[in-house]
DNA sequence: AGTGCGGTGTTACTAGCGGTAACCCGAAGT
DNA sequence: ACTTCGGGTTACCGCTAGTAACACCGCACT
């Protein structure tokens, strides 16, 4: 039938838009930060704002929209990092490299995502508060549960000793990248290597200041 | 004097005064979850906005005031949990156990700190963010920092290793925590000796499927 | 031809938010 | 008496997310 094909084709037509209206909310919080509003959104894209909601609904869809994006691009980074050789020192390494490197890249798009109505402006903080970061980083910390249970032999309970770990993790690499991000107190290579030397279990191996030596 | 003793009372008159209003808003923060608007905290105060204004400034002010009270309490409660003996498992456990029960104790009050404009409504989630976590955390991380580089002998450097972990494991805790708060996926107990596991070097420990024996 | 229909787009609006200016009133000070 | 001052109010601003209601255009069908 030509109806079939012409709907097909008007299917990928919204979709080209969909995308459209998607690189320009990018554009936008690039710019603007976490504080876009969907009005600057709609403007940015040459329309108004009706039509946006038409295609996502309300301001979380079009959230979501754009979270899955980097989610799925950040999580193919830090899948290529965890499917190098096997879970030792420089795989852990390399993945809290990727995802600090993506974080480090585009602050902004980070910062929306994380902290959706954040303000850097100085002593001034309005503050209402982004949702969004969980389910990002909730699948993160799935996804990582998975390769740990594929990995690595944790016995009976692994399942969720796995699921604890990786949501464990994740929230330590995130909130120590935030830190960093703020305060920058040393390189990309330095931190790196702490978080690596936490999870090595070096906090328990060097040992209390009366007990015994460092090391 | 009499103008300077009477502008003491008048001090704590207004502290009392503000106090009460920082009830209020507890109470209706308990009951509204985190999106209670200055409107509705001022009605429960019996009250009206302008004064809530005139006593914290902005919506900022009012949500430091009582992120700072809660974060005190917290503080506190993590401070005996970590001036007990040293710094070994228990004290880990110990520690870990506080901030859960705490958020275990108050969810609303907790995801109002941390994600300030969440609801729990299944499909529809609107959404806006709060930054406030932010500080919190922070706080707690700079605090965990601190006993850390007290307890331990990390030798040149250490101070930044100190942040660098306190910073990671805040972020671990928290968000291991809220992972489980809402998953459930296990008792208050297991999940503290995971996480003490995780710290204590379990993950490198076990070792990879392939390569060696588990322990 | 014409007639409907799905799509894109607009203007104009609502409801509620954070935040503020202007005013009001009762109690203390001189 | 008269002023000043702090707690309190009404009434507003500007903004936001979100929504009708209407206009237009192209295509299909009869």
């Amino acid at each position: 039938m030509e109806s079939t094909e012409h709907s097909g084709r008007r299917q990928t037509a919204t979709e080209r838009r969909r995308r459209e209206l998607l690189e320009a909310a990018e554009r936008i919080v690039l710019r603007d930060g976490p504080d876009a509003s969907m009005n600057a959104i709609a403007a940015e894209a040459g329309i108004t704002k009706p039509i946006l909601y038409r295609h996502f609904g309300d301001k979380g869809g079009l959230y979501r929209a754009l979270a899955v994006r980097h989610t799925d691009a950040l999580l193919a980074n830090l899948a290529t990092a965890l499917d190098a050789p096997v879970l030792r020192r420089d795989q852990v390494e390399a993945t809290l490299d990727a995802y600090l490197s993506a974080i480090e890249a585009r602050p902004q798009v980070y910062r929306f995502l994380m902290h959706p109505s954040d303000e850097d402006n100085a002593s001034e903080s309005g503050f209402d508060v982004g949702r969004h970061s969980a389910p990002l980083l909730r699948r993160l910390g799935e996804e990582l549960a998975k390769v740990i249970t594929d990995r690595l032999d944790l016995g009976p309970g692994g399942e969720l000793t796995a699921r604890v770990w990786g949501h464990g993790i994740v929230g330590m690499m995130q909130h120590a990248g935030d830190w960093w991000l703020r305060e920058r107190p040393c390189s990309r290579e330095q931190l790196v290597k702490q978080l690596a030397d936490l999870l090595w279990g070096q906090l328990a191996a060097v040992d209390d200041r009366t007990d015994g030596p460092g090391f």
